[in-house]
DNA sequence: GTCTATAGCGTGATAGAC
DNA sequence: GTCTATCACGCTATAGAC
């Protein structure tokens, strides 16, 4: 695999996810052009009733135009589907990486991963949960495509979570691979359920993924001493 | 509300989610009555393709009947959607609330929680990962009862950890709301890329995520001193 | 309990005018 | 860049024989 280009002939460089500026755009122009906004609508409908339930006259009505319109724009469905991942992905990659640029202590990569993971998620719920659950909907190139950006990323939280055990700042009872797919389930799944309008800030949940994450919800019972509430992982007690 | 019926009329006893049991079986058969192997083959399908994109064609044909007679067994493509639905919830339920049963220890009930519910999602994934990810294409009555069993369940999460809160054994920095969420975050997504044959058992997940749930992936640097190295939550890093 | 046949509808996409 | 008109197909579900 050499390149991002979905099968159509758009060429979406790896390293632009902006796709406000992809295109030219005239000066007196009052929203996006109809592309952007045709993605971004795409996402909405893509996350609320999922790929295969929303149909392209849904599309093209909360649009305002024929259904037949939208393939100015767009080559085919699949290709919004497409387009979506991409940009979920970069943005995700170049807001962490972005991050952590600027910092060098081991423990705080992990701590500023976690807060820019967040943010970047929270900011575009439509983009990163279609990407998260429609992703599979995907066939063909189009889908290959999109899995080597995620296991980019997924290599991308490994490294950094993998430098802070060696720099004894993270547990080596487990793996790099297994604190990963810990953090990414505490991280993702929470789009599925989180309403800016709710009780949660962003900021809020960045604090209780960290905390959770890197010190856990049990209490030291007795200051300093070490913890004896906590069972020995076990047999199942049900059922087998 | 008051008990979960489905609208075609087959009744579904609350606490009865094996339905192994719930039908009439001859005593020669060599495998489960049709409609339960439908169920199960259903909830494969669900899970890899999708509800939507999962046709009665398939079904009927990995089943080996014609698609009509798909219809002698169940009522529609929807009920079968409903009945993986409201097995799933029950027998989560029942596996978590029976291990609670012999537990005291608040502390430990958290732990027994985890690994019940941990144990009963992986042993049968095509049912919990449908649940999870396509009640959504639930609609009407269906869509409602089903909603009710799992915030039925996910009241019974909250007030275990919510006990443990008062016991002392879980921090109060966070509402039994927030921990409840992180939980389930950190131990639903896993159904998404668990596999039976990875380097992963289910014994060995569950001591991960009682671990991470409980004690936080960070180390003590310096034993029995106050942890330094985690950051207060702070404002996002990047692009706000 | 399974079959053949088909109804009835919605779908993604295209052709070609303007 | 948007329109009208339409194609060709796949879908869920039903009717009725065996």
């Amino acid at each position: 695999m050499n390149s991002v280009i979905n099968p159509e002939g758009e060429p979406m460089a790896a390293n632009q996810s902006k796709r406000t500026n992809a295109r030219r755009r005239p000066a007196d122009s009052q929203q996006p052009p109809t592309a952007d906004r045709l993605i971004a609508l795409a996402a909405h409908h893509f996350r609320t009733n999922g790929f295969h339930a929303t149909t392209t006259r849904e599309l093209s009505k909360a649009l305002g135009i024929e259904k037949s319109s939208l393939y100015y724009h767009v080559s085919s469905k699949d290709s919004l589907l497409y387009q979506i991942c991409v940009e979920s992905l970069n943005s995700i990659r170049d807001a962490v990486a972005g991050a952590l640029e600027k910092i060098e202590d081991p423990g705080e990569r992990v701590a500023t991963l976690i807060s820019s993971h967040v943010q970047t998620m929270l900011r575009d719920r439509d983009l990163h949960a279609t990407m998260l659950i429609e992703l599979r909907a995907l066939t063909g190139t189009n889908r290959d495509e999109v899995i080597v950006l995620r296991d980019g990323y997924e290599s991308l939280v490994r490294e950094t979570i993998g430098e802070a055990q060696a720099a004894g700042a993270l547990t080596r009872d487990f793996t790099a691979h297994e604190l990963t797919l810990s953090l990414l389930n505490l991280l993702n799944w929470t789009i599925f359920w989180y309403r800016p309008d709710g009780p949660d800030s962003a900021e809020r949940l960045e604090s209780l993924f960290s905390h959770i994450f890197l010190e856990g919800a049990a209490t030291n019972a007795d200051q300093g001493k070490k913890k004896k509430s906590v069972p020995k992982p076990r047999r199942a007690v049900v059922g087998r």
